[in-house]
DNA sequence: ATACTGTCTTGACACTGTCAAGATACCCGG
DNA sequence: CCGGGTATCTTGACAGTGTCAAGACAGTAT
């Protein structure tokens, strides 16, 4: 009757995803253990293999959730009324979401995943549809129709998501950039990226 | 007497370094057990306590080396004689350098040592020690004479190595980024840094 | 009510990093 | 040459880990 000895949990699967995420961002994918989840969850060792095929699966699910809400705030990114002052909102936006979650950046496109492991069929998906929605900001209106000659906007897409993913892995992983430094190089990459791509800054008003 | 069966290895501080950049290349961080490792080098389960503190020690030593091979590609470098040419050269040098052992790669920038565990003082003088190599290019004549005012030389370090870094990891992960783009793709992002930078290509022969 | 199926459990196995104690071989002062 | 000290290497043990196999339980459909 009580709450906690029911036999079957009922709601485990989002119970152990809601869980994992903060275990993952509180200790890391080391400090991420099935078993310890499972207690967590209360329940025992093995329970979260009926709901998961086993940790690859659980990790990509995890990183699966990450790409969603990049994808969201991929979508908010407004590049149309002011070019260059959009584009330096939009680097703050990743970069805020980068750092406001290390531990599920570093599982979204780390190594663990992707290499090592097998990627889901579905993260995949959701992975390369959040990237087509960049290469859709390259090739409409306000990029598209300003881009200098002879500049690919699939390349010009991967180029400077390299740059923000650098630029975020650099900070994250704490080494030759940290914190304070941030404004000011995500700033100097930005104008980089506009002299670059001669957006100028816009002088538009609301 | 026989070389097998003695009891002192002799060598094993170096074979154990040897061995590991093996495994670490051929298998990945996780492929490397401390305990696969001593079976190798045919010596106990803890006779590497001996010469390396723990596990994340001997990691970092693998990193170090890194560093090393990686300052060295950093002084054969030359801008001076061609700026824009000679970039193009070292981004192709470095990602060369990346792909040629991306698990070591990992090993060097990942959170692994760098958060997760805690980076020898040695490994950090010596990567502190690469990247101060870097930023020198950028304060030396090619560049700095040419640098656009208001650009800090620094700030542009940090964010060129940001892209670099960025393009070997997106490459390295094997996500939105393959070997056949990447040429096509750090061109792109040399494009980007030299009009940035208003280097112009250089037509300087020999 | 009975059979079925999804969920959860205990038990076990092979692996991991690491510590504590003991064994061995080399090296240096006598 | 010899004895002790020290660096090196060993076995034993412990607490973790992911994962499989077999069994226990509960809800659902027939």
């Amino acid at each position: 009757m009580s709450q906690t000895a029911r036999y079957h949990h009922g709601d485990l699967h989002a119970t152990l995803l809601r869980e994992a995420a903060v275990l993952l961002r509180e200790q890391g994918v080391e400090g991420l253990s099935l078993r310890r989840l499972a207690e967590r969850a209360g329940v025992s060792r093995t329970a979260p293999y009926h709901h998961f095929a086993d940790k690859n699966a659980l990790l990509c699910a995890l990183a699966e959730q990450g790409f969603r809400k990049l994808e969201t705030l991929m979508e908010e990114g407004d590049l149309e009324s002011e070019p260059a002052r959009g584009l330096r909102r939009f680097v703050h936006a990743y970069l805020r979401f980068a750092s406001q979650d290390p531990e599920q950046y570093e599982l979204m496109f780390g190594r663990t995943l992707w290499k090592t492991g097998q990627p889901t069929e579905s993260l995949t998906r959701v992975a390369h549809g959040c990237f087509r929605r960049y290469i859709d900001l390259m090739y409409r209106p306000p990029l598209a129709t300003r881009l200098p000659p002879g500049v690919d906007p699939l390349r010009l897409a991967q180029a400077s998501w390299a740059t923000l993913h650098g630029l975020s892995r650099l900070l994250l992983d704490g080494i030759y950039l940290d914190q304070d430094d941030m404004e000011a190089v995500s700033d100097q990459a930005v104008d980089l990226m506009i002299a670059g791509l001669r957006l100028g800054e816009d002088v538009t008003d609301g």
